[in-house]
DNA sequence: TTGAAAGCGCTAACAA
DNA sequence: TTGTTAGCGCTTTCAA
């Protein structure tokens, strides 16, 4: 394990030039250059990034965080995805914690962020007024959210526009001639949730159907959850004749409960769920989904902190990406 | 962002005092501890992790990589939960990268586990002689294998019975009548595969059934190739009357071509899987599958490395864990 | 029990 | 164009 100084021993030059070599100044001739690379090789010289980031800053340490509440959501799976392509292809090691949508365990994942001194973190926020997001971000630390937002400061964002995505759900359920449709919304204190919600009381009033609390459920974005929450809306009297759900683990969960009441889907229940999954198609019956473009908004996340690492002074961003209804047999 | 001289400062001690404090060393007298803490607690200090581990040395340093082929794959997720709760409850942070089943990018990060000086890594090598992680092993990086095996050198190892499980998953198959059972096998060079396979083989050589070439098609572990493949074999004249697919994407690959064909699930085309889904039970028809238990896999690997890390003389473990047949509706 | 000081491997300001 | 040197924030001798 060969450090800068035998390097540099071995080719006669000092640290400082073989520092220059490695970080492609062009202040170094042709022929240093050679030497400097050939002691390299000879030593099987790598940088040693702890020092080098201990050293360097803002933008240039090439490591960046990601803090994720679930990583056996295939959502935040494909989020993740994204986030390393662009990572990999920039040179950028990435840092991936799991923060199970506990605010102790994000918490202390932050500060592991701000120990290790990456150069920017990207994370859906627990809350919509996340304090220790917020605290982070203020203390100058590149910040970008995805799929949620955040209040209470303007920070680079990337998020899909779940009013609409909700909306063209129900709507389309209202036109498939459903009068009784029940939701089941997604942890409280999300954006996500709160704007999915939204549009299915938005859709349900634009078709003068009534907005009715008892077919309002909250779950918490786990598959128990959904599964139960399910089997509760369908052993009201009278029943919904369709479901919207407002993630994928639950609408999960409610298929499962259908099943288990031995309801025919869609003739008895109709189901969309919000997310896609890769294996909607070989589901029981294939899945109805409003899907988001996940790979798309990690990429995006991605390139949007690359971006600000190049210019701090830049005005926040923000994006909002299109999800799209993809219809299969379940409505 | 307050340092050790920061609080030294306030304190009015040394910065080695303050050192002392953090490490918990016990010659520091309740006072001046008392004292530090103060300072510390006054300013928010939290000490910086690089340059901590710029100075400290083997397995101090709460830094642990892991290096996951397809984070896509629930059966690799749930291996990082395992790995995570670990890590977290021993203030262990986790670097994860995903190496796509590509030599290169696996290299590249491996490089990145070694510049970061994590204090040990877990992942299941790409290959049966994976010559990039046996060299960093043999520069003294503690290194712990899951799920396949590596060849060339003794190395910690949580392994699963892929050969009792692939043996038991057949038998069942045997047991129920089927005299023509296809394999969709995994990817090459994989310790797994390998195993699978012979499970397979073995099950129907003790059947006094015959093996087959035309009944195997080797895939490469994602979903579209189980789909490509089980066309294939279904295509065949005779066709096997079931299969058995060597990992979770192909078997819900697998299960679309049957869709595609219509052909019935169990009565015209039976079908087990290799891994769990959290979805299994809402699939069209419920998947019978070989259930590994990669949460515990997970744990076990983060446990064997902490274990390693406060002991480098230890022998190499060997862990391997039994796989359980999940019976359910598609055979 | 505490402090002074060296040094981990590197970058960057300054000098030559 | 290259070298000298200070210092990033910390741990760890060694001395007091």
């Amino acid at each position: 394990m060969s450090s800068l100084t035998d390097v540099a021993k071995r080719a006669h030059v000092s640290i400082a030039t073989v520092s220059r070599v490695i970080n492609h100044s062009d202040k170094v001739v042709e022929k240093t250059r050679l030497a400097v690379q050939k002691a390299m090789e000879e030593l099987g010289y790598q940088p040693n990034r702890v020092a080098r980031r201990l050293r360097q800053k803002g933008g240039r340490r090439h490591l960046l965080g990601l803090i994720l509440p679930d990583i056996q959501n295939p959502f935040f799976a494909e989020i993740a995805r994204g986030v390393e392509d662009v990572a990999y292809a920039n040179q950028f090691a990435m840092i991936l914690c799991i923060s199970d949508e506990n605010p102790t365990k994000e918490a202390f994942y932050l500060d592991v962020m701000r120990a290790e001194s990456v150069d920017g973190v990207i994370l859906p926020p627990i809350a919509e007024r996340d304090a220790a997001v917020l605290k982070l971000a203020q203390s100058g630390m590149p910040i970008v959210t995805v799929d949620r937002t955040l209040h209470g400061a303007s920070i680079d964002t990337v998020e899909v526009d779940n009013f609409q995505g909700a909306y063209e759900a129900v709507e389309h359920l209202v036109k498939l001639g459903h009068k009784r449709i029940g939701l089941i919304a997604g942890r409280a204190n999300l954006s996500t949730s709160r704007d999915r919600q939204r549009g299915y009381e938005e859709a349900l009033i634009a078709a003068k159907l009534p907005v009715r609390p008892d077919y309002i459920r909250v779950g918490d974005n786990k598959q128990a959850s959904g599964r139960g929450l399910a089997d509760e809306l369908l052993s009201l009297n009278p029943r919904p004749t369709a479901l919207f759900v407002s993630n994928n683990l639950m609408a999960v969960g409610a298929l499962e409960a259908i099943h288990m009441k031995k309801l025919k889907v869609p003739q008895e229940v109709a189901l969309i769920g919000f997310d896609d999954l890769p294996w909607a198609e070989a589901l029981d019956p294939p899945l109805t989904v409003v899907r988001q473009p996940a790979y798309e908004v990690g990429r995006a996340a991605a390139e949007m902190l690359l971006k600000r690492l190049g210019d701090r002074s830049l005005p926040a961003a923000w994006l909002r990406l299109r999800p799209r209804l993809i219809i299969r047999n379940s409505c």
